[in-house]
DNA sequence: GTTAGCATGTAAGGAGTTACATGATTTT
DNA sequence: AAAATCATGTAACTCCTTACATGCTAAC
């Protein structure tokens, strides 16, 4: 069962599944992409970085290896993929499960969806939005419970987080739908017998 | 320098300045309004009470002075805000600063917003509003500069989060101009403690 | 030549989750 | 009588942040 501490795994992957990258240009770009909320530290980078080395996910490249750059500033450690790494990405993106729709991890499935096959898209956008559903319900009625003399600011906290849930969910319904229509433009599924229902919960 | 850690306690000091109250009771309560993102847990909260038990924060209400209550059922652990737990609260709440408007800080301060006066909570706001405005132009800097080729899903979350931000900027300015209006009503005089805080409705 | 930013790391510690452990009360 | 849910707690562990520590390179 993956840990939380695998999203930060599974987006320099992703990154360095795309090109070598050293690591605070990966500090970077991983801030843009789940730095909406707190800036990732070096204090988590590098030792992420460490551990991934030591599993062999990802390999130092030689400074003789990138022609083109300039001969100086050398001090920068460069990394890329290992096959066992690019296989590992590949895993980790096929999984689907509550695992893939959670808050943190669904952004960074959902930034590497292009390394998957749409079936698994559908699952995880799918998956996502009942994981939504599920909590607009919970507080829907929960809410119904608790009613009596409601805040003010607490009130328009809840409906502004209804709000912005309902919003996510419709954009994942354009979304799934934008995928169910591209694949209805691929022949006939050749030989898919109905896989597992997948019980999504 | 507030740490994360208060944000727990001040939602408990929060609840708890709305009324007695049980563990189990605060954990449902708190994950309703925390609870958009992950679930607070037992092992989070039961050592924060014990901390604040011994720091005085709060106490345990004898059973006794629950009158009313029916007389079994008896091995919840009541707890209410002492006097130093109520001028915490209120310190906390009066404060300006950075962790008022972090993610998490914020939706707390928010919640309980009636409790503190006009000015402190339109600073709160405006503070919240120009750190989400700051997050968005960093992201807008740095898309020029890194945007070459852009990966189909990549910008699809780039749009999506940027138009959620900016949608709870303009929450946040409809919250400001309200707090204004309602600010013109009062008399002029800007030197005057003003003690007389507004009803809450 | 000195400030600012690039670049990499380590050590200590905080906050919270998971899993475990227990027992009472209510519902079916 | 069994199952669900209420209710409280502890121990181990993970993840991450903060603060510290270092040195190179570019700009002013």
């Amino acid at each position: 069962m993956a840990r939380r501490g695998e999203t930060i795994e599974l987006a320099v992957l992703g990154l360095l599944h795309e090109g070598p990258m050293h690591g605070y240009e990966l500090r970077k770009r991983l801030n843009l992409m789940l730095g909406w909320g707190r800036l990732l530290s070096y204090g988590s980078l590098y030792p992420a970085l460490k551990k991934m080395l030591r599993g062999s996910l990802i390999a130092e490249v030689a400074p003789e290896q990138v022609p083109g750059a300039v001969a100086s500033r050398r001090q920068r450690i460069v990394y890329q993929l290992t096959d066992k790494g690019a296989a590992e990405f590949e895993r980790l993106m096929s999984e689907v499960g509550p695992t893939a729709w959670e808050d943190d991890n669904f952004d960074i499935r959902f930034r590497f969806f292009s390394s998957t096959d749409m079936e698994i898209r559908l699952r995880v956008l799918e998956g996502r939005r009942s994981r939504l559903q599920e909590r607009l319900d919970r507080v829907q009625r929960e809410l119904a419970m608790t009613q009596k003399e409601v805040d003010r600011y607490a009130a328009e906290l809840q409906r502004h987080g209804v709000e912005s849930v309902e919003r996510e969910v419709r954009w994942l319904s354009d979304l799934i739908n934008a995928e169910r229509g591209a694949r209805t433009d691929t022949p006939p599924p050749p030989t898919s017998p109905a896989p597992s229902p997948a019980s999504n919960d």
